[in-house]
DNA sequence: AAGACGTGGTA
DNA sequence: TTACCAAGTCT
């Protein structure tokens, strides 16, 4: 192994060629501006499994819309929702809120600054809390995440299965030695940078590499064979039905999801899992029982939708329906509302399609 | 420990 | 088309 641990004089000449590379060749992005504890935050936890690319613009968008920490707190839950609509993972958002609303009652809207603090707030975990802590204010904390284990696990050859969660610590456990105390930012950063640039999933560019020298995965010829990582089961297909419900006023229907599990407190177009899609009677039942709707009877679905999560596959089929009765008995999650209110609420992307498609009229 | 939790891009 | 991914966290 080229670099393990105790060789000091290996271990500085990765920190600077790391480090200088970092400088020399990091992408500008927004978060990149400054050091704002609350800027690098929302990018941190809006990078979480998601694209730089992807990322941009919902961080522009939410800077603007939040530009203060206290913005964020004082925020009602359909704003934060709408502003992260499309993004993903929709706990992220909702768990922000509670944490900055903590550092505004508890930390006088300061971002605290030690791991143990930090990781405290709903939403940090261990590579977010290390992230925050190096980016922000420069403290020698590691920031474990799947570029850091794809980059560490060839420069250190190691094995592990980087798919299970125990993994982790052992990168860290490195990465204390590791890490340069003088710029642990550019340090982390460089390691996230590194591993998004030239030593990437598929074919990474070692010739390209400031670390090739350190590099054991390299000298080995084993760069392709790491890091191991298990693969993820498929995602089950579910039978979905969902309805686009007009009453006489030309308003439709929409529901708020529960506050928890799958798109938590997204609005949608009430949507229910089927037996079967053809059973007419199952889908007037339903109906009636979930939302005390009477309908005139639908006929043939107007559309058909697959969306495919990470671990779930909806096939939906839309029906149109007419309500029989002007207003229903109108719970806090249930709403009539006009085509142009629509945008206001936050819709899951397989809801979205309803609306571009079957109400908007658009391919 | 393993599964829930989204979406859009790429080979 | 299927599979895997992309700056993880929570339960």
């Amino acid at each position: 192994m080229i670099l393990h641990c105790t060789d000091q004089i290996n271990i500085n000449e990765f920190r600077s060629n790391l480090v200088t590379w970092f400088y020399q060749n990091q992408r500008e992005l927004p978060w990149r501006e400054n050091k704002d504890p609350y800027r690098v935050w929302v990018s941190e936890i809006m990078l979480q499994q998601t694209r730089v690319d992807t990322v941009i613009p919902y961080y522009l968008n939410f800077m603007r819309q939040f530009p203060e920490l206290e913005n964020l707190a004082e925020a009602s839950e359909d704003e934060i929702l709408k502003a992260w609509e499309g993004l993903g993972y929709y706990s992220r958002v909702r768990n922000l809120q509670t944490a900055v609303r903590e550092v505004v009652s508890h930390y006088n809207g300061v971002v605290p600054d030690t791991r143990e603090e930090i990781s405290n707030l709903k939403g940090v975990g261990p590579y977010t809390a290390g992230a925050i802590l190096s980016i922000a204010y420069d403290k020698a904390e590691p920031a474990v995440d799947g570029n850091v284990m794809r980059v560490l696990s060839r420069v250190l050859v190691i094995d592990e299965d980087i798919a299970k969660v125990k993994t982790r610590k052992t990168f860290e456990r490195e990465l204390y030695e590791l890490i340069d105390p003088e710029d642990p930012s550019a340090f982390n950063q460089g390691l996230m940078e590194l591993g998004a640039l030239v030593c990437t999933p598929t074919s990474p560019g070692c010739l390209l590499c400031p670390v090739q020298s350190h590099c054991g995965a390299y000298h080995q010829g084993l760069q392709n064979q790491l890091p191991v990582k298990t693969k993820k089961k498929k995602a089950i297909p579910k039978n979905m039905a969902a309805f686009l419900i007009k009453n006489n006023k030309n308003e439709y229907l929409i529901e708020k999801r529960p506050e928890t599990g799958l798109l938590a407190g997204l609005w949608q177009f009430p949507n229910f899992e089927v037996s079967s899609v053809s059973a007419k009677e199952e889908l007037e039942e339903a109906l009636m029982n979930g939302y005390g709707i009477e309908t005139y009877t639908h006929g043939e679905p107007i559309q058909y939708i697959e969306h495919v999560f990470s671990h779930i596959i909806w096939n939906i089929s839309v029906f149109e329906a007419k309500a029989k009765q002007a207003e229903s008995a109108s719970g806090t999650s249930l709403k009539w509302v006009s085509q142009g209110e629509l945008e206001q609420y936050a819709f899951p992307v397989s809801h979205q399609k309803i609306i571009t498609h079957t109400i908007r009229g658009e391919a």
